[in-house]
RNA sequence: GGUGCCUUAGCUCAGUUGGUAGAGCAAUGGACUGAAAAUCCAUGUGUCCCUGGUUCGAUUCCUGGAGGCACCA
């Protein structure tokens, strides 16, 4: 029934849409294992604000990339692709069916479809760069990535200084241009992959959002950003839920204000997350309230030739 | 009950010396190959509260009404 190529089957959606409660179904109806995808649960130090699964989800079956980096670790998509595919690699000798949960598109991008693969370049490299681009401006940015790699630049989007100083990045690094380590070729996986969105109205997601601020409010996030508020400056507390309570602690908010910016924050970034999910025809997608039996006869029909 | 002010985009408000209107925020659409919960781009038609009048033409002026706020009784 199932097919030859072990299978994984890939659970995404917007945030705060019951993606977790989902995975775990399917994991235990194929007695089999959880891999996240969630660029913000690998992190150790924050809990309460990324919503990783409770103690009791997380002993009802068993998971992997859940809070098993720190904050303090340099980490990266690539980092994320190399460890994934290995995992998986392991995992699939035990099980033929692997369940990955996770709302960052590009992660899942990562394990499922696999990026290129770049040089590892010195931090010193993007650190010059961003003090470049502070001091100079966007537009050396611009004129560099004209000059070094005048294909991408006709791609990128070069307003975005994030997409700029990675692609220069690369080519002080190298010596060659960004745009020529692109398209090497699909990378080989082993596996085969369903992908199964959650979806809902757009107010419901929002009200849904709404409320998980309120619980986490009442959980204790201000409590948990108010010790992590002296490492704000590290890339992952960059996120949502800590930064606009940092922002309270520095006086610029007030306690309501932030709350709120939190909750519109949330919402922005789940309408992210759909821009990002609509592309990728491949995924089937249901309605959050659905049965998770009706999910498991979808795959298992998708499986069965 | 009386007097004054207000009623315009989802919200707060600006404006039209009469030619059907625009800011901020919110919202929406999108991009994105190692910062991705990040970063970036684009998008403003709404019975101008209702009714009647004046006018070629009213959201704008006038009459009446409804709702809100303030003060006076």
């Amino acid at each position: 029934m199932l097919s030859k190529k072990p299978l994984l089957i890939c659970v995404v959606g917007p945030t705060a849409i019951g993606k977790t409660a989902l995975s775990i179904k399917i994991a235990n109806f194929f007695s089999t294992e959880i891999i996240s995808a969630d660029s913000r649960q690998f992190f150790k130090e924050m809990n309460i604000g990324t919503a990783v699964p409770s103690t009791e989800e997380l002993a009802s079956a068993p998971h992997h990339f859940i809070q098993n980096k720190s904050i303090f670790d340099s980490y990266s998509v690539g980092d994320y692709e190399r460890e994934s595919i290995a995992l998986l690699d392991q995992l699939f000798k035990k099980h033929p069916v692997l369940v990955m949960v996770g709302g960052s598109g590009l992660y899942l991008d990562a394990a499922v479809k696999g990026l290129d693969t770049f040089p590892k370049i010195s931090s010193e490299v993007r650190e010059l760069l961003n003090k470049e681009y502070e001091v100079k401006g966007i537009e050396a940015l611009q004129k560099e990535l004209e000059t070094v790699d005048p294909l991408y630049y006709q791609k990128v989007d070069m307003f975005n200084h994030h997409r700029l100083i990675r692609a220069l990045e690369i080519y002080r690094g190298t010596g060659k241009p960004f745009s020529s380590f692109l398209n090497q070729g699909a990378a080989q996986r082993n596996f085969e992959t369903i992908f199964v969105g959650l979806t809902a109205d757009r107010s419901i997601i929002y009200d849904r959002i709404n409320k998980r601020v309120d619980l986490m409010v009442k959980q204790g996030l201000i409590e948990e950003a108010r010790r992590l508020y002296e490492h704000k400056d590290l890339n992952a507390l960059q996120t949502v839920g800590y930064r606009e309570l940092f922002l309270y602690f520095d006086g610029s908010f007030s306690l309501e204000e932030a709350i709120s910016e939190i909750k519109k924050n949330t919402r922005r970034f789940a309408k992210r997350q759909g821009t990002w999910f609509r592309k990728n025809e491949a995924i089937e997608w249901f309605d959050y309230k659905i049965n998770f039996k009706e999910v498991i006869e979808f795959i298992q029909q998708k499986t069965s030739d």
